[in-house]
DNA sequence: GTTTGACCTGGAGCGCGCTCCAGGTCGCAC
DNA sequence: GTGCGACCTGGAGCGCGCTCCAGGTCAAAC
């Protein structure tokens, strides 16, 4: 088996029927087969590149420049260095995410430790909780 | 000094003047102080508040659950188990994110290994990288 | 031959988190 | 006393990424 209904396809890769139309609408997914009736016809090769592009979209990269990164797909051998570009500099920017996320992470946890050894102390008086970091 | 325009504030925080001011709207800066000309004047656990916020809100707290925080914390030391129980779900949260991008960050790496090693290979043919994950 | 249900299209609508705008008020500099 | 610039308010508007809708088509089931 290697083609699939929008319903499967939905199904498969978790992306709703509409996002999967919009999708192809505005040209992240060129080239979807269809059917004598006119229905989409998802292959394989679909499927893999709908897992690219959930990769991409949920670390963060705009609309915009996943269909830029589509336009070279479909380029060709001759964008793949630009593709490579790309994708470095989009890892470069996840790399980042990634540490600024580990640094607010440790802001959370003080302040869960702050809580933490407040707790216990005066319970019936007015802690200025209100505001400390 | 420990008191601050509107646009001090702006400045120090990286919110813009009309967020800060949206903000207080909607309940995430309750008690700004005003002079006698009604403008807003920010101390320094106004900043300090602001700081809090920016580390939830950037760490992908919806506005939603921001403003349940606030309001626990508002409410004194007898929320301080609440706001603890809160801080640790979003802190759960956070760990899964990072995960997820850490997954996410292998699979670009893996397309870029992929890209790479494609490059020198039959320059003049059509290579279908378009799909391949 | 009719019903059903999955699918089609173009286009409107939505939720979030701001961002901008018009029209007004101050306080200070000149 | 005029100008300026920072600030005020309520409310409209926006950009993103979908999501929903109305009205239609087609194929298989009964």
């Amino acid at each position: 088996m290697s083609s699939y209904s929008p319903s499967e396809t939905s199904d498969k890769t978790g992306f709703s029927i509409d996002t999967l139309r919009y999708y192809e609408k505005i040209g992240l997914l060129p080239g979807i087969a269809r059917n004598a009736a006119g229905r989409r016809v998802f292959s394989d090769d679909d499927l893999r590149w709908l897992d690219m592009l959930r990769c991409l979209r949920e670390t963060g990269m705009p609309i915009a420049e996943m269909l830029r990164f589509t336009e070279l797909a479909r380029g060709g051998a001759g964008t793949l260095q630009e593709r490579v570009e790309l994708l470095r500099e989009h890892d470069r920017r996840v790399e980042e995410q990634i540490a600024r996320l580990r640094a607010q992470q440790a802001q959370i946890q003080w302040k869960i430790g702050v809580y933490r050894d407040a707790a216990p102390v005066c319970p019936s008086i007015w802690t200025p909780d209100w505001a400390p970091v």
